[in-house]
DNA sequence: GCTTGACTTCGAGCGCGCTCGAAGTCGTAG
DNA sequence: CTACGACTTCGAGCGCGCTCGAAGTCAAGC
């Protein structure tokens, strides 16, 4: 099997992540992807191994890990599979963080509704409470 | 009342929110605190009402929102109660937009507690699976 | 009177994560 | 043979949110 047809260029790789066709490159610069497979043309073909983790990539960046971490993680992953023990502590790092700011946001979230109601009061014509001074 | 004298010192504000002088001073410069008054030295005496706009504005940088929000926020509240609706309805879009974003973001902390089982499962000595294969 | 240190202003610089555009190559359609 | 459009590389630039440092002022203590 020299070429799966289930490849696919950049663009659709772009249209189906909906990372840009620049930030795809860009990612493979930094060494954040490894070197796509290329069609003879020379144009890049990716493949179900790519795609996989592309998607780990963004999941990792939704939950705001930085590229730094992530290249971290990359070259981790790279190395194989003596280096799982490796991913996972990085990645329980990772999930702890998350979950902390999580929490804070929740807990932020919470006062911000307490002001959407102070500003309900206040428009239903009630005394201005002091939280509105500003 | 020429000057409250629960007046604090710029440092005294910086330990006490945790934002550093330079950024307090810089948040000022772009209109994001309203001039601070001074003592006879020129130099800066925050008070009560400095100190609960320093805590919205840390509870919406927590949220993420960016500067440019915070500052249409700022200038609608010193144009006083007659922009409380406005305030109203731009802070409740930004809730929406932050339940939006920790919706999504448990969902992903979802799929990254079950790849840190899969890894679990892979250091127990089972077949790799194949959400390792890099 | 002099030093110390906390403040002041101002403009420049930085780290992050892209984002863009110029210039070139390739393969197919007309 | 030409024109087109999708790709390629590469380096420069950008927007955000600070962050820093130089140079000056002021008040208090020795």
């Amino acid at each position: 099997m020299p070429e799966p047809s289930d490849a696919l260029t950049i663009r659709e790789v772009a249209e189906k992540t909906g990372i840009t066709t620049h930030t795809l490159r860009y990612y493979e610069r930094i060494g954040l992807v490894q070197p796509v497979p290329r069609a003879k043309s020379g144009h890049r073909r990716y493949g179900e191994p790519e795609l996989r983790w592309l998607d780990l990539l963004k999941k990792l960046h939704a939950t705001e890990m930085p590229i730094r971490k992530m290249l971290e993680y990359a070259r981790l992953a790279r190395r194989g599979e003596t280096t799982i023990a490796a991913r996972r502590a990085l990645l329980d790092a990772h999930r702890i963080e998350v979950e902390a700011k999580l929490e804070h946001l929740q807990a932020t979230l919470g006062t911000i509704r307490k002001k959407l109601a102070s500003y309900d009061r206040a428009l239903a014509g009630r005394a201005p409470d002091h939280a509105l001074s500003r």
